[in-house]
DNA sequence: GGTAGCCTGTGGTCAGACCACAGGAGGACG
DNA sequence: CGTCCTCCTGTGGTCTGACCACAGGCTACC
């Protein structure tokens, strides 16, 4: 029977199936889906209905789909949780389900976590970031291109903190307001000192988190961050920011 | 001509046109889409594709959709967030993507913040927080009742700071692990004296962030919620916690 | 033994069909 | 003249069947 009552949208068992086989563990990172006229077959849907299912999981950042024979072709899992979340907030950002101010400030918190955590961490891989450090150090830099560095010099932050979700979320915040920083960037007179300016906070701020002073660190980068959006005429000050713990 | 080259895969034409529509301002909050056979003719697309980019926004939290005729039918933009969140970090948490220890860390961070916040911010509005404690004094909860207080508690916790992004993400957070929340509800032996110890700690918390002790709100509801996922066995201490600021 | 070409299976896409549903337009009836 | 009931229309939801592009393996030919 074709189009019988929808007990249930049809692609949201596809969705549960996969989610399932997730959880109990017959589904893996690396694994190969079912093609997709199988699952059609196996769930008694349509293979439409298996495709849009199979869309929400590929913009996720769950799968990765390709065309083609052989081991590499069809869906496989892989857990890339940064493509998602930035598709996610960039989108709700944009449907203004998220306001560029709370965006501001939840990266503010999440960077202030990292670095306190980074100072605390005696273990910590700054190797990255160091590089990263110089690369900045270049004057032949154009906004855009610089920007593109400090972006990922706080994506390696991040990830030196060896926090996945936090690493995740980071990426995603920063990629939904990449367009209003890069406008932004564009109202700021006095760009080359602006970029000096930057580049001696990034130093101060990873010198705080090599010598170990998570306070230091803390107030550094909330400094750093608030100090350029303030500049650059994003997030007219609608009230303090969240949690200055002192 | 039917299936010619895919310069762009044809869904992706659709994503890119309703996110531009929604940046530019012809789409807002409210407003209901094309129906998909106009998008579809409008982008030279077949409806199959259009649907599948329709899936990923109603997966995401920024539309809705609806059969029938009238005013409320088709697909409408609705920026909820939050639903978008869950999704997204419960599958990946499901994936293997986001280690569970990292997503207590994460929680960790953004509820503290709420706290100190809350704590700093002398026009918060507690009246649910208040009426979420007083509905968990009752006895006669079970424990999955219980909990769902709980996640209800945390959740007005990081509603009354009013950063919709940080509320969007413990939602998430939250759920992406209930399922082993409950499971480690079951790993207590002494449930009764556990919610007793919980109701203290909720109470104490917010009592701080009454008082606006931001230092004291902070470490409390630290305390709290590490104790409990140590209780129910979750997160092995694989290392210390992120960013204890003392 | 190589190598070139076919074969197969995969995702990507489209067109067309039907269903269930909700609302509005219009007529029938009081 | 008002009210109710019925059909009509447009919407999303789904399925089927078809074809394309592509990548890899297999096979037959040299």
């Amino acid at each position: 029977m074709p189009q019988t009552v929808a007990t249930q949208r049809a692609w949201r068992t596809v969705l549960e199936r996969i989610e399932n086989d997730l959880l109990i563990g017959t589904l893996g990172p690396g694994d190969r889906l079912p093609s997709e006229r199988d699952l059609a077959a196996d769930l008694g849907v349509g293979r439409s209905s298996v495709r849009e299912a199979l869309r929400v999981l590929e913009v996720m950042g769950l799968i990765r789909t390709a065309t083609g024979s052989g081991p590499q072709a069809g869906a496989i899992v892989i857990a890339t949780p940064s493509g998602g979340m930035s598709t996610l907030l960039r989108l709700q950002v944009a449907a203004q389900g998220f306001p560029l101010a709370d965006v501001v400030q939840t990266r503010l918190v999440l960077e202030d976590a990292v670095a306190a955590a980074l100072a605390a961490d005696a273990a910590r891989d700054m190797d990255a970031v160091h590089a990263l450090l110089d690369a900045m150090d270049d004057d032949g830099l154009s906004a855009p291109e610089f920007l593109a560095l400090d972006a990922q010099l706080h994506y390696a932050l991040a990830e030196a903190s060896g926090n996945t979700v936090i690493t995740a979320m980071m990426a995603g915040l920063r990629t939904s307001i990449e367009s209003y920083v890069l406008e932004g960037s564009a109202r700021i007179e006095d760009w080359t000192s602006m970029v000096a300016h930057l580049r001696t906070e990034h130093r101060d701020i990873v010198t705080a988190i090599d010598a170990g002073d998570a306070d230091a660190a803390s107030h550094l980068i909330r400094a750093h961050i608030t100090g350029y959006y303030t500049a650059a005429g994003l997030v007219p000050d609608r009230r303090a920011v969240l949690t200055e713990n002192d």
